[in-house]
DNA sequence: TACTTATATGTTATATTATAACATAACATT
DNA sequence: AATGTTATGTTATAATATAACATATAAGTA
């Protein structure tokens, strides 16, 4: 089970998160003869900002103050839609958001475990789980090509922040 | 596993599809305390008018050539909204769309199979899914809480259209 | 070098999906 | 009838996404 969940729900240098994923996608790029010009590659830079997907428009406002210049939204989807195409970020369909993929490349589930309370969004690749929706779609005759699997609850950290919370009503 | 996958993707007498469907909403309805108005009723039939799930501005047309008379956005999002909370309908996530729910009432997967070519959703509640989601849940300590599976490809009848196809031009 | 093509960005306008805010109506209970 | 509750009507607008066309930049070629 590949994931960046612990990454992702505990405090870690986001430095290192920011500079792999950016390392990640030039190696990518140059495999694929695609170019990370300038806005794209800040655009991926943004999304990586935080383990919180974006909204378009989120992604707008701080681009523009990025570039120090107004940013029309056909230029930020243009970058979405991109980083898409090469994987380097995933779109969560039921936030109308987009995140940075930890794992581009590797053929994956594309399941996510996003939270209620913080928003972060943690990637998890599972062999077990492919499978099991693999079977159930040939159970179907189901010609399965690609999935979104987005499931919400509270994050390890959020989790444990209410449990203090709690205690320290109970007090 | 329990789905409704046969009836979506052949030839059944709808009707039946659909004055089932009526009949479980007033029941639950009836349990509830809740009223299923004219308009309620009316748009969730429309969403049981085929297997295609329909968008909410799509509703509104039908609606609006229903009633004979003008149907404003909030109308139509209101009855949905009712419908959800019942789990009459769901959201399809990824396309923006709503579709009537086989099974309310029992507690399930919300897992989806969309076809990508005659658009089609066929609903799925498999126990073997959620127990991998609940177990890959707890491994990484995080509270599932609800979830969004939404499986796209070719639905077997189309899987078989497209075999015909081939098979003539072949021919 | 200039020519050509392909790719990327800028710009304007608009489509699509969804909700806020407030007014009115329908209905049930007293 | 008076009151409170729930549902609907109405207007405006927010939020997300794309179409269409103009311009610029880069890359390859004569």
């Amino acid at each position: 089970m590949l994931t960046n969940s612990r990454l992702v729900h505990q405090p870690h240098d986001h430095e290192r998160c920011i500079n792999a994923a950016l390392t990640r996608a030039k190696g990518l790029c140059q495999e694929r003869n695609a170019k990370l010009t300038p806005t794209r590659e800040a655009v991926l830079m943004l999304l990586w900002q935080s383990h919180r997907p974006l909204g378009a428009y989120q992604v707008q406002g701080q681009l523009s103050k990025l570039l120090s210049k107004p940013i029309a939204p056909p230029t930020v989807y243009r970058a979405i839609e991109f980083l898409l195409g090469l994987g380097l970020i995933h779109r969560l369909a039921s936030l109308n958001a987009y995140i940075g993929c930890p794992f581009p490349s590797s053929h994956h589930s594309n399941l996510f475990m996003i939270c209620n309370i913080c928003g972060s969004a943690a990637e998890l690749a599972d062999a077990v789980l492919n499978e099991v929706l693999q079977s159930a779609s040939d159970k179907a005759n189901f010609d399965l090509q690609n999935q979104s699997v987005e499931l919400f609850g509270r994050c390890p950290q959020c989790v444990l922040d209410n449990i203090s919370d709690e205690y320290s009503h109970d007090i």
